[in-house]
RNA sequence: CGGGGCGUAGCGCAGUCUGGUUAGCGCACGUGCUUUGGGAGCACGAGGUCCCCGGUUCAAAUCCGGGCGCCCCGACCA
Protein backbone atom coordinates (compact mmCIF):
# COMPACT_ATOMS: atom_id res chain seq x y z
CA UNK A 1 0.00 0.00 0.00
CA UNK A 2 2.84 2.22 -1.11
CA UNK A 3 2.77 4.48 1.97
CA UNK A 4 6.14 5.65 3.73
CA UNK A 5 7.05 4.13 6.96
CA UNK A 6 6.59 6.67 9.88
CA UNK A 7 9.34 5.65 11.71
CA UNK A 8 13.17 5.72 11.69
CA UNK A 9 15.86 4.16 8.97
CA UNK A 10 18.05 6.43 7.52
CA UNK A 11 15.81 8.76 4.66
CA UNK A 12 15.88 7.67 0.69
CA UNK A 13 18.95 9.99 -0.57
CA UNK A 14 17.58 12.80 -2.60
CA UNK A 15 19.41 11.68 -5.48
CA UNK A 16 18.46 8.11 -5.41
CA UNK A 17 14.72 8.37 -5.76
CA UNK A 18 13.38 12.17 -5.30
CA UNK A 19 9.65 11.04 -5.06
CA UNK A 20 10.00 8.71 -2.71
CA UNK A 21 12.91 11.30 -0.55
CA UNK A 22 9.93 13.91 -0.67
CA UNK A 23 7.05 11.45 1.03
CA UNK A 24 9.73 10.53 3.58
CA UNK A 25 10.82 14.32 4.54
CA UNK A 26 6.88 15.11 4.56
CA UNK A 27 5.88 12.05 7.18
CA UNK A 28 8.99 12.17 9.12
CA UNK A 29 9.17 15.86 9.46
CA UNK A 30 5.10 15.17 10.52
CA UNK A 31 4.18 18.12 8.30
CA UNK A 32 1.31 16.36 6.83
CA UNK A 33 -0.37 12.82 5.95
CA UNK A 34 -3.10 11.63 3.47
CA UNK A 35 -7.00 12.35 5.16
CA UNK A 36 -9.25 9.55 4.97
CA UNK A 37 -10.90 10.49 1.72
CA UNK A 38 -8.66 10.28 -1.11
CA UNK A 39 -7.05 13.05 -2.36
CA UNK A 40 -7.19 15.39 1.06
CA UNK A 41 -4.58 16.29 3.13
CA UNK A 42 -3.72 16.60 6.93
CA UNK A 43 -1.72 19.59 7.70
CA UNK A 44 0.54 18.63 10.84
CA UNK A 45 0.89 21.20 13.51
CA UNK A 46 4.98 21.79 12.47
CA UNK A 47 3.67 21.98 8.71
CA UNK A 48 0.69 24.04 9.44
CA UNK A 49 3.37 26.57 11.56
CA UNK A 50 5.16 26.68 8.51
CA UNK A 51 2.25 27.57 6.26
CA UNK A 52 0.87 30.26 9.37
CA UNK A 53 4.64 31.97 8.92
CA UNK A 54 4.31 32.17 4.76
CA UNK A 55 0.40 33.27 5.42
CA UNK A 56 1.76 36.16 7.63
CA UNK A 57 4.35 37.19 5.21
CA UNK A 58 2.42 36.74 2.30
CA UNK A 59 -0.46 38.91 4.05
CA UNK A 60 1.43 41.87 5.21
CA UNK A 61 2.78 42.50 1.47
CA UNK A 62 -0.77 42.27 -0.04
CA UNK A 63 -2.16 44.42 2.72
CA UNK A 64 0.74 46.74 1.34
CA UNK A 65 -0.49 46.34 -2.15
CA UNK A 66 -4.18 47.78 -0.52
CA UNK A 67 -6.32 44.63 -0.84
CA UNK A 68 -8.48 44.17 2.30
CA UNK A 69 -9.45 40.59 3.36
CA UNK A 70 -13.13 39.37 3.07
CA UNK A 71 -14.37 35.90 2.85
CA UNK A 72 -16.68 34.16 -0.03
CA UNK A 73 -18.93 31.37 0.68
CA UNK A 74 -17.69 27.45 -0.16
CA UNK A 75 -20.63 26.71 -1.95
CA UNK A 76 -21.54 28.16 -5.58
CA UNK A 77 -25.01 28.00 -7.44
CA UNK A 78 -23.71 26.08 -10.41
CA UNK A 79 -25.27 28.54 -12.83
CA UNK A 80 -22.47 30.87 -11.74
CA UNK A 81 -19.85 28.69 -13.22
CA UNK A 82 -21.35 28.57 -16.31
CA UNK A 83 -21.56 31.87 -17.17
CA UNK A 84 -18.23 32.58 -18.46
CA UNK A 85 -17.31 30.28 -21.35
CA UNK A 86 -14.25 29.19 -21.05
CA UNK A 87 -13.76 29.18 -17.14
CA UNK A 88 -16.54 26.87 -17.12
CA UNK A 89 -14.73 24.84 -19.92
CA UNK A 90 -11.49 24.79 -18.24
CA UNK A 91 -12.84 23.86 -14.41
CA UNK A 92 -15.64 21.57 -15.49
CA UNK A 93 -13.69 18.23 -15.23
CA UNK A 94 -12.38 19.24 -11.57
CA UNK A 95 -15.88 20.42 -10.15
CA UNK A 96 -17.29 18.44 -7.00
CA UNK A 97 -20.58 19.05 -7.23
CA UNK A 98 -23.29 18.67 -4.13
CA UNK A 99 -26.65 17.18 -5.52
CA UNK A 100 -27.94 16.48 -1.79
CA UNK A 101 -28.65 18.66 1.24
CA UNK A 102 -30.93 17.32 4.42
CA UNK A 103 -31.22 14.53 3.34
CA UNK A 104 -32.95 15.29 -0.35
CA UNK A 105 -31.62 16.02 -3.30
CA UNK A 106 -31.40 20.01 -3.81
CA UNK A 107 -32.86 21.28 -6.56
CA UNK A 108 -30.25 22.98 -7.87
CA UNK A 109 -26.98 21.25 -7.28
CA UNK A 110 -24.20 23.74 -5.88
CA UNK A 111 -20.86 23.64 -6.58
CA UNK A 112 -17.72 23.36 -4.31
CA UNK A 113 -16.09 26.15 -5.18
CA UNK A 114 -12.74 25.29 -7.14
CA UNK A 115 -12.28 28.78 -7.36
CA UNK A 116 -14.07 32.08 -6.79
CA UNK A 117 -13.67 34.56 -9.55
CA UNK A 118 -17.48 33.79 -9.83
CA UNK A 119 -19.35 34.31 -7.01
CA UNK A 120 -17.18 37.39 -5.78
CA UNK A 121 -17.98 38.67 -10.16
CA UNK A 122 -21.62 38.28 -8.43
CA UNK A 123 -21.03 40.61 -5.83
CA UNK A 124 -18.67 42.97 -7.36
CA UNK A 125 -21.36 43.20 -9.41
CA UNK A 126 -23.77 44.48 -6.64
CA UNK A 127 -20.73 46.83 -5.10
CA UNK A 128 -19.65 48.68 -7.85
CA UNK A 129 -21.95 51.65 -9.33
CA UNK A 130 -19.62 54.37 -9.83
CA UNK A 131 -15.68 55.04 -10.55
CA UNK A 132 -15.60 55.98 -7.26
CA UNK A 133 -16.01 52.37 -5.63
CA UNK A 134 -13.00 51.38 -7.87
CA UNK A 135 -10.52 50.28 -7.47
CA UNK A 136 -11.97 47.53 -5.43
CA UNK A 137 -8.98 45.28 -4.19
CA UNK A 138 -9.85 42.21 -2.08
CA UNK A 139 -7.85 38.92 -1.41
CA UNK A 140 -9.88 36.13 0.56
CA UNK A 141 -7.53 32.81 2.42
CA UNK A 142 -9.51 30.02 2.00
CA UNK A 143 -9.78 26.34 1.13
CA UNK A 144 -10.46 24.89 -2.46
CA UNK A 145 -11.55 21.95 -3.98
CA UNK A 146 -10.78 20.01 -7.18
CA UNK A 147 -11.32 16.44 -8.45
CA UNK A 148 -7.60 15.40 -9.07
CA UNK A 149 -6.26 12.13 -10.46
CA UNK A 150 -3.15 12.02 -8.70
CA UNK A 151 -2.19 13.57 -5.75
CA UNK A 152 1.13 14.35 -3.70
CA UNK A 153 0.86 15.80 -0.60
CA UNK A 154 1.24 19.68 -0.36
CA UNK A 155 2.34 19.51 -4.20
CA UNK A 156 -1.92 18.48 -5.33
CA UNK A 157 -4.35 17.83 -3.28
CA UNK A 158 -7.95 17.71 -3.95
CA UNK A 159 -8.56 20.10 -0.91
CA UNK A 160 -5.48 22.60 -0.65
CA UNK A 161 -4.98 26.14 1.32
CA UNK A 162 -4.56 28.98 -0.25
CA UNK A 163 -5.37 33.24 -1.17
CA UNK A 164 -6.69 34.37 -3.83
CA UNK A 165 -7.04 37.72 -4.91
CA UNK A 166 -9.89 39.52 -6.85
CA UNK A 167 -9.58 43.16 -8.16
CA UNK A 168 -11.59 45.46 -9.98
CA UNK A 169 -10.21 48.49 -11.90
CA UNK A 170 -11.62 51.47 -14.19
CA UNK A 171 -8.82 50.91 -16.94
CA UNK A 172 -7.43 47.85 -18.54
CA UNK A 173 -3.70 49.68 -17.50
CA UNK A 174 -4.71 49.74 -13.90
CA UNK A 175 -5.77 46.26 -13.71
CA UNK A 176 -2.50 44.94 -15.88
CA UNK A 177 -0.12 47.44 -13.70
CA UNK A 178 -1.99 46.01 -10.42
CA UNK A 179 -1.17 42.12 -11.30
CA UNK A 180 2.32 42.47 -12.19
CA UNK A 181 2.39 44.30 -9.34
CA UNK A 182 1.07 41.48 -6.60
CA UNK A 183 3.71 38.90 -9.11
CA UNK A 184 6.43 41.25 -8.18
CA UNK A 185 5.81 42.75 -4.88
CA UNK A 186 4.11 39.70 -2.89
CA UNK A 187 4.91 36.84 -4.85
CA UNK A 188 8.46 36.96 -6.36
CA UNK A 189 9.28 39.16 -2.88
CA UNK A 190 8.23 36.22 -0.79
CA UNK A 191 9.09 33.20 -2.67
CA UNK A 192 12.87 34.48 -3.24
CA UNK A 193 13.38 37.06 0.14
CA UNK A 194 11.56 34.89 2.57
CA UNK A 195 11.33 31.35 0.81
CA UNK A 196 14.90 31.56 -0.54
CA UNK A 197 14.13 30.10 -3.95
CA UNK A 198 14.98 31.70 -7.32
CA UNK A 199 12.34 32.74 -9.11
CA UNK A 200 11.78 33.26 -13.12
CA UNK A 201 8.57 35.09 -13.84
CA UNK A 202 7.21 35.88 -17.08
CA UNK A 203 3.90 35.25 -18.77
CA UNK A 204 2.18 32.03 -19.68
CA UNK A 205 1.24 30.54 -23.11
CA UNK A 206 -2.19 30.68 -24.16
CA UNK A 207 -2.29 27.15 -23.58
CA UNK A 208 -1.29 27.36 -20.21
CA UNK A 209 -3.11 30.08 -19.48
CA UNK A 210 -5.56 30.48 -17.25
CA UNK A 211 -9.26 29.87 -18.27
CA UNK A 212 -11.13 32.55 -17.88
CA UNK A 213 -8.08 34.99 -18.32
CA UNK A 214 -6.33 37.22 -21.19
CA UNK A 215 -3.01 37.48 -19.55
CA UNK A 216 -1.34 34.76 -16.51
CA UNK A 217 1.69 36.00 -14.83
CA UNK A 218 3.62 33.34 -12.65
CA UNK A 219 6.87 32.47 -11.26
CA UNK A 220 8.48 29.70 -11.33
CA UNK A 221 10.79 27.62 -9.52
CA UNK A 222 13.15 24.67 -9.84
CA UNK A 223 13.10 22.02 -7.58
CA UNK A 224 15.90 19.68 -6.85
CA UNK A 225 15.40 17.35 -9.66
CA UNK A 226 14.81 19.78 -12.29
CA UNK A 227 11.55 19.88 -12.58
CA UNK A 228 9.70 23.21 -12.38
CA UNK A 229 6.71 23.74 -10.26
CA UNK A 230 4.82 27.09 -10.74
CA UNK A 231 4.42 29.08 -6.97
CA UNK A 232 2.48 31.93 -8.10
CA UNK A 233 -0.05 33.34 -10.86
CA UNK A 234 -1.20 36.37 -11.33
CA UNK A 235 -4.44 36.87 -13.90
CA UNK A 236 -5.37 40.06 -16.18
CA UNK A 237 -9.04 38.93 -16.53
CA UNK A 238 -10.26 41.85 -18.62
CA UNK A 239 -13.46 42.26 -18.79
CA UNK A 240 -14.20 38.56 -19.41
CA UNK A 241 -16.02 38.31 -16.06
CA UNK A 242 -17.05 42.02 -15.44
CA UNK A 243 -19.58 41.33 -19.47
CA UNK A 244 -20.72 37.41 -17.98
CA UNK A 245 -22.05 38.64 -15.14
CA UNK A 246 -22.78 43.07 -15.65
CA UNK A 247 -20.27 44.35 -13.77
CA UNK A 248 -20.34 47.90 -14.25
CA UNK A 249 -19.78 51.46 -13.34
CA UNK A 250 -20.46 55.22 -14.21
CA UNK A 251 -17.18 56.51 -15.21
CA UNK A 252 -16.83 60.77 -14.90
CA UNK A 253 -18.48 61.57 -18.21
CA UNK A 254 -21.61 59.50 -16.82
CA UNK A 255 -21.20 56.36 -19.41
CA UNK A 256 -21.68 53.06 -18.32
CA UNK A 257 -18.18 50.84 -18.49
CA UNK A 258 -17.32 47.34 -17.78
CA UNK A 259 -14.46 47.11 -15.16
CA UNK A 260 -11.25 45.14 -15.44
CA UNK A 261 -10.57 42.54 -13.43
CA UNK A 262 -7.37 40.51 -11.87
CA UNK A 263 -7.01 37.54 -9.35
CA UNK A 264 -4.01 36.08 -8.12
CA UNK A 265 -3.05 33.14 -5.89
CA UNK A 266 -0.75 31.19 -4.11
CA UNK A 267 -1.20 27.83 -1.99
CA UNK A 268 -0.17 25.30 0.32
CA UNK A 269 1.55 24.06 -2.65
CA UNK A 270 4.66 26.43 -1.28
CA UNK A 271 5.24 24.29 1.16
CA UNK A 272 5.74 21.32 -1.05
CA UNK A 273 8.34 23.79 -3.11
CA UNK A 274 10.01 24.45 -0.13
CA UNK A 275 10.73 20.75 0.68
CA UNK A 276 11.82 20.21 -2.44
CA UNK A 277 14.06 23.36 -3.00
CA UNK A 278 16.02 23.15 0.07
CA UNK A 279 15.40 19.67 1.69
CA UNK A 280 18.68 17.12 1.32
CA UNK A 281 19.45 13.53 2.54
CA UNK A 282 18.91 14.58 6.45
CA UNK A 283 15.46 15.78 6.27
CA UNK A 284 14.09 19.81 5.79
CA UNK A 285 15.67 22.42 5.70
CA UNK A 286 14.00 25.62 6.63
CA UNK A 287 15.21 29.17 5.69
CA UNK A 288 14.64 31.37 9.14
CA UNK A 289 11.58 33.68 8.31
CA UNK A 290 9.57 30.55 7.97
CA UNK A 291 11.07 27.98 10.88
CA UNK A 292 8.31 27.72 13.55
CA UNK A 293 11.65 27.62 15.75
CA UNK A 294 14.62 29.03 14.95
CA UNK A 295 16.66 27.14 17.42
CA UNK A 296 16.38 24.42 19.50
CA UNK A 297 18.10 24.42 22.71
CA UNK A 298 19.42 20.84 24.18
CA UNK A 299 20.52 19.23 26.69
CA UNK A 300 22.91 16.42 25.87
CA UNK A 301 22.91 14.75 29.40
CA UNK A 302 20.04 15.54 31.49
CA UNK A 303 20.92 16.64 34.55
CA UNK A 304 20.27 19.45 36.84
CA UNK A 305 23.55 21.35 35.95
CA UNK A 306 23.02 21.05 32.43
CA UNK A 307 18.92 21.54 32.60
CA UNK A 308 19.57 24.74 34.55
CA UNK A 309 22.13 26.24 32.12
CA UNK A 310 19.78 25.20 28.81
CA UNK A 311 17.16 26.88 30.41
CA UNK A 312 19.19 29.79 30.71
CA UNK A 313 20.60 29.83 27.24
CA UNK A 314 16.80 29.52 25.86
CA UNK A 315 15.52 32.20 28.14
CA UNK A 316 18.52 35.01 27.13
CA UNK A 317 18.08 33.48 23.07
CA UNK A 318 14.22 34.29 23.64
CA UNK A 319 14.93 37.51 24.83
CA UNK A 320 16.44 38.70 22.19
CA UNK A 321 13.33 37.66 19.69
CA UNK A 322 13.83 34.27 18.73
CA UNK A 323 11.86 31.39 18.60
CA UNK A 324 13.11 29.27 20.70
CA UNK A 325 12.30 25.71 22.08
CA UNK A 326 14.56 23.93 25.01
CA UNK A 327 14.68 20.16 24.56
CA UNK A 328 15.67 18.87 28.07
CA UNK A 329 14.56 15.72 27.62
CA UNK A 330 16.17 12.95 29.02
CA UNK A 331 14.27 10.62 27.05
CA UNK A 332 14.64 9.74 23.86
CA UNK A 333 18.74 9.50 23.52
CA UNK A 334 20.53 12.50 22.12
CA UNK A 335 21.50 11.17 19.35
CA UNK A 336 17.16 10.54 18.38
CA UNK A 337 16.49 14.03 19.45
CA UNK A 338 18.86 15.89 17.29
CA UNK A 339 17.98 13.96 14.25
CA UNK A 340 14.41 14.81 14.61
CA UNK A 341 15.05 18.39 14.85
CA UNK A 342 17.10 18.22 11.74
CA UNK A 343 14.61 16.40 9.96
CA UNK A 344 12.22 19.55 10.95
CA UNK A 345 14.89 21.59 9.14
CA UNK A 346 15.47 23.87 12.61
CA UNK A 347 17.77 26.16 11.40
CA UNK A 348 20.21 26.23 14.40
CA UNK A 349 20.83 23.87 17.34
CA UNK A 350 22.76 24.72 20.21
CA UNK A 351 23.65 21.44 22.43
CA UNK A 352 25.02 22.06 25.49
CA UNK A 353 26.27 18.95 27.81
CA UNK A 354 28.69 19.18 30.77
CA UNK A 355 31.75 19.47 29.31
CA UNK A 356 29.92 22.33 27.41
CA UNK A 357 28.94 23.88 31.22
CA UNK A 358 32.04 23.19 32.72
CA UNK A 359 33.65 25.97 30.24
CA UNK A 360 30.79 28.02 29.97
CA UNK A 361 30.34 27.22 26.04
CA UNK A 362 28.01 25.26 23.75
CA UNK A 363 28.10 24.10 20.32
CA UNK A 364 26.47 25.68 17.83
CA UNK A 365 25.32 23.41 15.13
CA UNK A 366 23.97 24.92 12.03
CA UNK A 367 21.08 23.09 9.83
CA UNK A 368 22.31 24.03 6.36
CA UNK A 369 25.60 22.98 6.27
CA UNK A 370 25.28 20.68 9.07
CA UNK A 371 28.59 22.09 11.17
CA UNK A 372 29.12 22.25 14.59
CA UNK A 373 30.97 25.52 16.48
CA UNK A 374 31.77 25.44 20.10
CA UNK A 375 31.10 29.11 21.06
CA UNK A 376 31.40 31.23 24.51
CA UNK A 377 28.23 31.69 25.93
CA UNK A 378 28.81 35.38 26.22
CA UNK A 379 28.62 35.48 22.48
CA UNK A 380 26.07 33.02 21.80
CA UNK A 381 23.11 34.73 21.23
CA UNK A 382 24.92 37.31 18.55
CA UNK A 383 26.53 34.06 16.74
CA UNK A 384 22.80 32.29 16.63
CA UNK A 385 21.57 35.87 15.35
CA UNK A 386 24.68 35.74 12.62
CA UNK A 387 24.09 31.80 11.75
CA UNK A 388 20.34 32.43 11.17
CA UNK A 389 21.37 35.25 8.43
CA UNK A 390 23.73 32.85 6.91
CA UNK A 391 21.58 30.06 6.54
CA UNK A 392 18.57 32.50 4.67
CA UNK A 393 21.80 33.63 2.17
CA UNK A 394 23.15 30.25 1.49
CA UNK A 395 20.02 28.45 1.16
CA UNK A 396 19.20 30.64 -1.46
CA UNK A 397 23.00 30.82 -2.76
CA UNK A 398 22.80 27.40 -3.05
CA UNK A 399 19.30 27.21 -4.86
CA UNK A 400 20.58 29.57 -7.60
CA UNK A 401 23.89 27.74 -8.06
CA UNK A 402 21.67 24.63 -8.77
CA UNK A 403 19.65 25.90 -10.82
CA UNK A 404 22.28 28.04 -13.20
CA UNK A 405 24.09 24.46 -13.44
CA UNK A 406 20.76 22.99 -14.91
CA UNK A 407 19.20 25.85 -17.06
CA UNK A 408 21.00 25.62 -20.83
CA UNK A 409 20.51 28.30 -23.10
CA UNK A 410 19.18 26.50 -26.62
CA UNK A 411 18.51 27.48 -30.13
CA UNK A 412 15.64 24.63 -31.31
CA UNK A 413 13.16 22.59 -29.77
CA UNK A 414 14.86 19.22 -29.89
CA UNK A 415 17.77 20.60 -27.71
CA UNK A 416 15.16 21.89 -25.44
CA UNK A 417 13.30 18.99 -25.22
CA UNK A 418 16.90 17.39 -24.12
CA UNK A 419 17.89 20.15 -22.03
CA UNK A 420 14.55 19.62 -19.82
CA UNK A 421 15.32 15.91 -18.64
CA UNK A 422 17.58 17.72 -16.37
CA UNK A 423 16.16 20.99 -16.26
CA UNK A 424 15.34 23.91 -17.80
CA UNK A 425 16.01 25.50 -21.45
CA UNK A 426 15.88 28.67 -22.56
CA UNK A 427 14.99 28.91 -26.31
CA UNK A 428 13.70 31.89 -28.89
CA UNK A 429 10.20 32.58 -28.12
CA UNK A 430 9.78 32.31 -31.89
CA UNK A 431 10.77 28.54 -32.50
CA UNK A 432 7.66 27.71 -30.80
CA UNK A 433 6.04 28.41 -33.78
CA UNK A 434 4.58 25.95 -36.48
CA UNK A 435 4.09 23.52 -33.76
CA UNK A 436 7.30 23.74 -31.47
CA UNK A 437 4.88 23.66 -28.16
CA UNK A 438 3.35 20.61 -29.34
CA UNK A 439 6.55 18.86 -29.36
CA UNK A 440 7.81 20.00 -26.28
CA UNK A 441 4.28 18.82 -25.11
CA UNK A 442 4.53 15.10 -26.72
CA UNK A 443 7.75 15.21 -24.78
CA UNK A 444 6.15 16.01 -21.67
CA UNK A 445 8.13 19.12 -21.49
CA UNK A 446 6.02 23.01 -21.12
CA UNK A 447 6.26 26.15 -21.14
CA UNK A 448 6.99 27.32 -18.01
CA UNK A 449 7.21 31.27 -19.08
CA UNK A 450 7.75 33.84 -21.91
CA UNK A 451 9.67 36.66 -20.61
CA UNK A 452 12.65 39.19 -22.40
CA UNK A 453 16.23 37.66 -22.80
CA UNK A 454 17.27 39.74 -19.90
CA UNK A 455 14.74 37.98 -17.56
CA UNK A 456 12.42 40.70 -17.46
CA UNK A 457 8.59 41.26 -17.84
CA UNK A 458 7.40 41.15 -21.33
CA UNK A 459 4.00 43.74 -21.55
CA UNK A 460 2.70 40.73 -24.48
CA UNK A 461 3.94 37.62 -26.82
CA UNK A 462 6.22 38.26 -29.57
CA UNK A 463 9.15 36.52 -31.18
CA UNK A 464 11.73 38.86 -29.56
CA UNK A 465 11.44 37.22 -26.40
CA UNK A 466 12.00 33.85 -24.86
CA UNK A 467 10.63 30.82 -23.58
CA UNK A 468 11.40 29.20 -20.22
CA UNK A 469 10.19 25.29 -20.90
CA UNK A 470 10.99 22.19 -18.47
CA UNK A 471 9.18 19.08 -17.21
CA UNK A 472 7.06 20.50 -14.71
CA UNK A 473 4.75 19.64 -11.33
C1' C B 1 -11.79 5.32 -18.00
C1' G B 2 -7.81 1.34 -19.62
C1' G B 3 -3.55 -1.88 -17.35
C1' G B 4 -1.36 -3.93 -12.69
C1' G B 5 -1.58 -4.78 -7.37
C1' C B 6 -3.38 -4.77 -2.31
C1' G B 7 -6.95 -5.13 2.12
C1' U B 8 -4.33 -9.46 8.74
C1' A B 9 -2.42 -4.87 15.78
C1' G B 10 -1.18 2.42 15.31
C1' C B 11 2.44 1.70 10.89
C1' G B 12 5.06 -1.88 7.67
C1' C B 13 4.44 -6.92 6.56
C1' A B 14 4.50 -12.78 6.83
C1' G B 15 0.87 -16.54 6.89
C1' U B 16 -3.49 -17.72 1.90
C1' C B 17 -1.08 -21.63 -3.25
C1' U B 18 -1.57 -27.02 -0.03
C1' G B 19 -8.15 -25.19 5.26
C1' G B 20 -6.46 -27.93 11.16
C1' U B 21 -3.92 -26.18 18.24
C1' U B 22 -3.93 -20.13 21.53
C1' A B 23 -2.87 -15.89 14.08
C1' G B 24 2.78 -14.34 13.94
C1' C B 25 7.18 -10.85 12.99
C1' G B 26 9.57 -5.82 12.80
C1' C B 27 8.80 -0.81 14.24
C1' A B 28 5.94 2.17 17.37
C1' C B 29 3.40 1.96 22.42
C1' G B 30 3.33 0.90 28.30
C1' U B 31 6.18 -0.53 32.89
C1' G B 32 10.95 -1.56 35.23
C1' C B 33 16.24 -1.62 35.39
C1' U B 34 20.76 -0.26 33.03
C1' U B 35 21.90 3.76 29.73
C1' U B 36 22.32 8.93 27.70
C1' G B 37 28.36 13.45 23.56
C1' G B 38 24.52 11.41 16.64
C1' G B 39 19.09 6.62 15.22
C1' A B 40 20.22 2.74 23.23
C1' G B 41 19.97 -2.45 25.51
C1' C B 42 17.52 -6.17 28.29
C1' A B 43 13.10 -8.00 30.66
C1' C B 44 8.02 -7.99 31.11
C1' G B 45 3.38 -6.22 29.02
C1' A B 46 -0.81 -4.24 26.33
C1' G B 47 -2.89 -4.19 21.64
C1' G B 48 -6.83 -8.19 16.40
C1' U B 49 -14.59 -7.38 13.63
C1' C B 50 -7.84 -11.32 9.59
C1' C B 51 -12.33 -5.20 4.62
C1' C B 52 -17.88 -6.64 4.40
C1' C B 53 -21.96 -10.16 3.22
C1' G B 54 -23.16 -14.95 1.88
C1' G B 55 -21.71 -20.09 0.67
C1' U B 56 -18.76 -24.90 1.08
C1' U B 57 -16.81 -27.75 5.38
C1' C B 58 -16.45 -31.32 11.45
C1' A B 59 -13.24 -26.87 10.85
C1' A B 60 -12.18 -20.74 6.84
C1' A B 61 -7.36 -15.26 7.38
C1' U B 62 -6.84 -19.51 3.89
C1' C B 63 -11.54 -22.39 -0.80
C1' C B 64 -16.06 -20.39 -3.81
C1' G B 65 -19.65 -16.22 -5.13
C1' G B 66 -20.91 -11.19 -4.61
C1' G B 67 -19.88 -6.37 -2.81
C1' C B 68 -16.83 -2.27 -0.80
C1' G B 69 -12.37 0.33 -0.22
C1' C B 70 -7.43 1.65 -1.35
C1' C B 71 -2.64 1.99 -3.94
C1' C B 72 0.54 2.21 -8.42
C1' C B 73 1.16 3.21 -13.97
C1' G B 74 -1.05 6.10 -18.57
C1' A B 75 -4.71 11.55 -20.83
C1' C B 76 -6.19 17.36 -17.12
C1' C B 77 -4.46 20.78 -13.12
C1' A B 78 -2.76 26.11 -7.57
Amino acid sequence: MGTVAQDSGALTPRAADFPRWYQEVVAQAELAENGPVRGTMVIRPWGFAIWELLQSELDRRIKAAGAQNAYFPLFIPEQFLQLEASHVEGFKPELWVVTHGGGAPLEEPVVVRPTSETVVNHFFAKWIHSHRDLPLLINQWSNVVRWELRTRLFLRTSEFLWQEGHTAHATEAEASAYAVRILEDVYRDVTEGVMGIPTLVGHKTARERFAGAVRTWTCEGMMGDGKALQLGTSHELGDNFARAFGTTFSDPTGATRYVFQTSWGVSTRLVGGLIMVHGDDYGLRLPPALAPRHVVVMVVRAGESTGKAAAAVADDLASRGLRVHLDDRAEPSFGRRAIDWERKGVPVRVELGPREVAEGTAILVTRHDRAKTPVALAGLADAVVEALDTTARRLYQEALAFREARLRRVATVAEAIEAAASGFAVLPAASLDAGGEDRLAEAGVTVRCLQRDDGSLAPDDGDDLVAVVGRAY
